[in-house]
DNA sequence: TCCATAGTTTAGAATCCATCTAAATTTGGA
DNA sequence: TCCAAATTTAGATGGATTCTAAACTATGGA
């Protein structure tokens, strides 16, 4: 037991997903990595470490950003979170929300949205019959400017 | 004229592309920028910027990482190139063909293969159409079992 | 419950990718 | 040819990620 109080309980189907894929990976729940998964899984951000990091120190102050790049990578490697590279910041956002949506990434601003699209799930059934692979899992990411930056750009150019 | 020889001039028709590209924005033809267009037109792989710097740098000793960097910019904003992040290293990657293919990724055996797909190009329309953004980009990964692993996996199983 | 131990966490150093800077150079048009 | 603006360059800088060794702890077994 951590010399941290216990926290509130409750978990979302989400958050005890992640916890399952990490205890049936023989990997041991810690304080530290329950307080990642179940920030992860509470928001609709896609954080980066530093970001996830900055999130849980409060509940840890001596959690150092190694602990997260370990848990991170871990929940990576059994696919129960994708992890979204050049987003044009530099740094990986991570994304538990595995199920097949595509990933808009800003270059400008940095920030990541869903969009929810049909054709996904008719790419998911061609890839999973025309591939020969048993298809685990996706990460579908567009980079570009956001309508925002775009405006921004023409005020720029004006 | 710089320093340099004129090297071999003939230009594949990715090359010629990029060039057209770089014209086209009004941007100017340095032989840097020629050497960078020409390695990434004649390669199958998908080189990150320090493999660029790398494989240029002895046509032009005094080549500059920042150059590089200045001509992938232009090359992605321009929709030349697209970039592609989160390939694990670390590194955004950069691929010369831009045309709409998925990558499947075995988690067994860490093989990345191309798989040409026509919904591809249905997804591409139909997010640049329904995002709003101004896509430079994508990177399509579904992950899995290849069927070599697949074929592994059951007689292990048995 | 207590122990042993293998797995984890930690702080900080080290590394690596990418960007920025200011000065020198070069391009392409007049 | 000459000039202005674009570009290149080397090196400094910033930031994300990885590495390391020592301290700590979750977990299963006695």
């Amino acid at each position: 037991m951590s010399r941290q109080a216990i926290v509130s309980q409750p978990t979302n189907a989400l958050e005890e997903r992640l916890l399952q894929a990490l205890r049936e990976a023989g990997l041991r729940l810690t304080p530290q990595r329950r307080a990642i998964c179940r920030y992860l899984a509470g928001t609709k951000e896609h954080p980066t470490a530093q970001q996830i990091f900055a999130a849980v120190k409060p509940d840890f102050p001596s959690l150092s950003l190694a602990t997260v790049y370990n848990t991170l990578d871990a929940l990576v490697r059994l696919g129960a979170v994708h992890a979204l590279g050049g987003a044009g910041d530099g740094a990986i956002h991570y994304d538990a929300d595995t199920n097949p949506h595509v990933n808009l990434a800003c270059l400008q601003c940095h920030r990541v949205v869903d969009l929810p699209c049909e054709t996904v799930a008719e790419l998911d059934r061609r890839v999973a019959r025309e591939s020969g692979y048993r298809i685990l899992g996706a990460r579908l990411v567009y980079y570009g400017l956001c309508p925002d930056c775009q405006r921004a750009e023409q005020r720029a150019a004006a």
